[in-house]
RNA sequence: GGGAGGGUGCCCGAGUGGCCAAAGGGAGCGGGCUGUAAACCCGCCGGCAUAAGCCUACAGAGGUUCAAAUCCUCUCCCUCCCA
């Protein structure tokens, strides 16, 4: 069954009575998803909802999404507790082109419709805006647990964050969407286009969240202004050393949602070791944006560099002739490697034994590097920075 | 319009004239332990400097003082109560 798939992974669906019936008629359903461009970066946790996406897609129904342009510049308060800062037009087109970039990787672009809410919204007269708010009350938009939250603690709640929802809300009156898909964070306002659709006679959208993927910590949910994201432009070895770093009992989470993974599967692959599950899963997610060639590379590097104490294969080269100060004093040459965010940070490595030439702990930070020959030094910095010193 | 309370380091938050680069927590970083991790333990945690020390910093601008995050003046921002 096609339409039991597509509700897997769901978190909470919304008018799911009406949705079964839709499916099995056939008919082809407009299928919303909305971003915010408000930063240039699509995470691990947009992919939950990309995967579904796909989902529908696959299963002959049309995607829009929708580049919330015009909403961008305003910003989504959900889950915030300050409002956010205005993005200017440019930076805001920026962000969009990339995020299409990147979206592109997991859904298919040639079944994809994109919209951007400027379209309409760019030409909304204010009395029209004035009806738009109408349709809302105060003590409805207060039900929403962040405002709310955000009420009671005396933080500020600007205006325009209280319209935030109903503007959401009208893209779905205009795009005519069935199916809206958000995360967890979104249903309230994805309910209040159901409802706008409701009070304007239109068929209301169903609803369907996606759980929100817990991030690197183990704690939060994946989030960029927690920095604990994965993100779909990271280089093939960051999202392989990232997903390294995740805790066991999350990984199947990141199974389930990201590869999708279905429960037999997972039990299967929870009697293998966990860092060999890890690993593979690692591999997988590395080769869905870079394929399986650089994928089965960063498998090998990784286990080289952190299974086996060895130093990875690509390091990057420093060159001494380059260097600005007098002295090739170790601290003068990582310092201006300008992998470390100052020298105070480089000594205290240094100090707490973090600092490794050759293999050999270096104490002294004056030490000074020199007689270089080819392939040159090695200096190893806490367990991710490696530098290889050349003439 | 009137009254009251606030704005502190990446975040939260203590600090009401010198002992303040500023308690405590979180995040981050290094080390240990391990299976890369997580958890746990130890340490570090504004910048420059070998060090003494210097510089920058407690919303912003001035001022008082030998000395200001702390006192005064003005400005900006936030919250609450009354209208």
């Amino acid at each position: 069954m096609i339409s039991d798939k597509l509700l897997d992974n769901t978190d909470v669906v919304i008018g799911k009575d009406e949705l079964m019936e839709s499916l099995s008629s056939g008919r082809k359903l407009k299928v919303k998803f909305g971003v915010d461009p408000t930063r240039p970066d699509l995470t691990f946790g947009h992919l939950v909802v990309f995967n579904k996406l796909r989902q529908f897609q696959d299963a002959g129904h049309e995607a829009i999404l929708l580049i919330g342009d015009y909403t961008a510049r305003i910003g989504d308060p959900s889950g915030r507790s300050e409002l956010r800062p205005e993005l200017t037009q440019k930076e805001v087109e920026q962000n969009a082109s990339t995020y299409l970039d990147q979206a592109f990787k997991i859904i298919d672009k040639s079944k994809t419709i994109v919209r951007r809410n400027s379209e309409w919204f760019g030409k909304m007269a204010f009395a029209d805006a004035l009806t738009l708010s109408r349709s809302m009350t105060v003590a409805r938009m207060l039900e929403r647990d962040d405002f709310e939250k955000r009420f009671k603690s005396n933080q500020p709640i600007s205006m325009v964050e209280f319209m935030y929802p109903l503007i959401q809300g009208y893209d779905s009156i205009v795009l005519e969407s069935d199916v809206e898909l958000g995360g967890s964070d979104q249903l309230f306002n994805m309910l209040v286009g159901r409802s706008l659709q409701k009070e304007k006679g239109a068929r209301p959208q169903a609803v369907i969240t996606l759980p929100l993927l817990v991030g690197l910590d183990g704690a939060k949910k994946m989030s960029k202004s927690y920095d604990n994201f994965i993100a779909f432009n990271d280089s093939s070895k960051d999202i392989f050393g990232k997903t390294m770093s995740i805790s066991d009992e999350v990984m199947w989470d990141y199974y389930r949602l990201l590869l999708l993974k279905g429960k037999d599967e997972i039990d299967e692959l929870k009697k293998a070791h966990p860092m060999e599950s890890k690993k593979n899963l690692a591999r997988e997610l590395t080769g869905l944006f870079y394929g399986t060639k650089q994928a089965e590379k960063e498998y090998d590097s990784f286990s080289q560099v952190f299974s086996k104490g060895k130093d990875p294969e690509d390091i990057p080269k420093f060159s001494l002739s380059s260097l600005q100060l007098d002295t090739a004093s170790l601290l003068n040459v990582l310092g201006e490697t300008n992998l470390f965010e100052s020298k105070g940070q480089i000594r205290r490595m240094i100090a707490q034994g973090g600092v490794k030439l050759d293999g050999e702990k270096v104490e002294n930070a004056d030490l000074i590097i020199d007689s270089i020959e080819e392939p040159g030094k090695i200096i190893k910095a806490g367990k991710k920075i490696f530098i290889r010193i050349v003439p």
